[in-house]
DNA sequence: AACGTGACTGCCC
DNA sequence: CGGGCAGCCACGT
């Protein structure tokens, strides 16, 4: 059942993000089949809530966060990040280059 | 079956 | 460096 829908593998795909790591919707979309459905990674992500999954380990390409209250607080994801142990720039995005998620790279 | 919407990304100007 | 446009995927109506 891990493999269905693509829906479903990115469910897959970010519960198995290790904790203090980050990914990209891109990536992501990326590990589930088609980088291009970095549309519909996201979309899954708003279900995530739901479904009690690290969603908040998933942020844009370039290390910046979801825009607006998508996680009930724009500093709600951050907070949650900086909990696991991820570093953030003076910019207030997430340091990619030390917690972007690698595993086919 | 079709249209519109959305937590995206890459390329172009 | 910043802003704008188009493309791709999945879901709800």
């Amino acid at each position: 059942m891990t493999g269905k829908n693509f829906y479903d593998k990115v469910y897959e795909i970010v519960a198995a993000i290790p904790k203090g790591t980050v990914m990209s919707y891109g990536q992501v979309a990326s590990w589930a089949g088609n980088m291009r459905a970095s549309r519909a990674a996201g979309y899954a992500m708003l279900h995530c809530t739901q479904r009690g999954m690290p969603c908040h380990r998933v942020v844009y390409r370039n290390g910046d966060l979801a825009h607006g209250p998508a996680f009930g607080g724009e500093g709600r994801q951050r907070a949650l990040l900086e909990a696991e142990g991820v570093t953030f720039t003076p910019d207030g995005r997430v340091d990619m280059k030390k917690h972007r998620h690698r595993r086919l790279d």
